[in-house]
DNA sequence: TTTAAATTTAAACAAATGTTTAATTTTGCG
DNA sequence: CGCAAAATTAAACATTTGTTTAAATTTAAA
């Protein structure tokens, strides 16, 4: 019944984080925005803070299942199962940008320690499923001897540096100000296929 | 005799900024830590806004320094200069790191267009400049056929992805939760590996 | 030393913030 | 229906925000 307005505040939270930020959101913004009343927040919430917890949360387990899914299959290569892992991320992250964005901003800030703690711990857990994927193609002779860790820093950081700046993305694409190349196929595409192209110069041992 | 004072509400306001946002850092913290009266920032700067301006154009111009002066440098070849390029992003952007993170978070967040617009304009010349040197390593065939612009964003991406975390770090580094794993002489040097083997997989048509 | 400008200060300001209250409306069950 | 629990509302609350004021102090040149 009420449930349905709580995830539609916290769909409208996701998409004002993402443009003003979490300090940069007031509960009035987000009340005006989601047209409820200004009290509904702290009425199903409790508190701003434990609002933006429940944005996590509901977020959170997304990747993990392909990972732990994944993790029981023998069938794949391991640069396959990483070829699967860019093609998803890439997906993911391109169709659910605002929550990407809001989550990376809140890590950048140190202030809310236990809440960055949890993120981490999320973020942690799958950091390590990919790592052990590297680590085993790499103890199986089919990767270089490349760094896990700065490897997987490197695709999503890659991705975070695109999402970051709209403009930046526009006029490297020769769009007009003012469109969202994100949702443009090619775009897609290009991105997918650098990452594709600079993980197989760097992790395979014998270049196709 | 004052812009020393200017100078030192400045470099205050870059670590507050980083450490807290700018949102969530106010002029009576700023105050606060920079041991000057609240009324000092106005005073000086005209408004919060006014300062983070003044924040953004006290560094914007350091990296552009030394691409301009590498395009008249002849003698070295294209993967040569990426390796310098690498080198000093790594060492400056270790170095101001609570800057670089100011620069990003701002970055991110939409509310201030013109802002935007201007930062925007300072990174597009250098990713300019970059891209201008992969294009022309690609041409003389030195480089493999890459993107240019998301060749940079990998670059980039790859050290904003390793900032955006102390926590993730450490764990990364096996370090106790509170280090500054970035200080680490270890963490630079394996960071710096990282990235240059990256690319020089990615970028070198005959690998060495 | 005198004096006017620049600097620094504490206090006050208006606006905005997250949160709470208390009253009203809606809902769903007997 | 009747009525209690849940949902919703407008208003008020206490803080905090960026900014301004007006007085006090320091500075530096005449």
């Amino acid at each position: 019944m009420s449930d349905q307005k709580k995830q539609h505040i916290i769909q409208t939270a996701i998409t004002l984080f993402a443009e003003k930020g979490y300090e940069g959101t007031s509960i009035r913004d987000l009340a005006k925005r989601a047209k409820v009343n200004v009290a509904m927040v702290n009425y199903y919430f409790g508190s701003k803070e434990k609002l933006f917890e429940a944005l996590v949360a509901t977020r959170a387990s997304y990747i993990r299942d392909l990972l732990d899914e994944m993790k029981k299959n023998t069938a794949m290569s391991h640069f396959e199962k990483m070829e699967l892992i860019i093609q998803q991320y890439v997906t993911r992250i391109l169709e659910n940008r605002a929550f990407f964005q809001v989550m990376q901003q809140e890590m950048l800030v140190t202030i809310r320690p236990e809440l960055n703690r949890n993120i981490t711990d999320v973020l942690l857990q799958n950091i390590d499923s990919i790592v052990k994927i590297i680590q085993s193609g790499i103890r199986k002779k089919e990767f270089r001897k490349v760094d896990p860790q700065l490897t997987f820093a490197s695709i999503i950081g890659t991705l975070q540096q695109v999402l970051m700046s709209r403009s930046l993305c526009n006029r490297m694409l020769g769009l007009p100000e003012k469109a969202d190349p994100y949702k443009h196929p090619k775009f897609k595409k290009r991105l997918h296929n650098h990452i594709h192209q600079m993980m197989q110069a760097h992790l395979l041992a014998h270049q196709p």
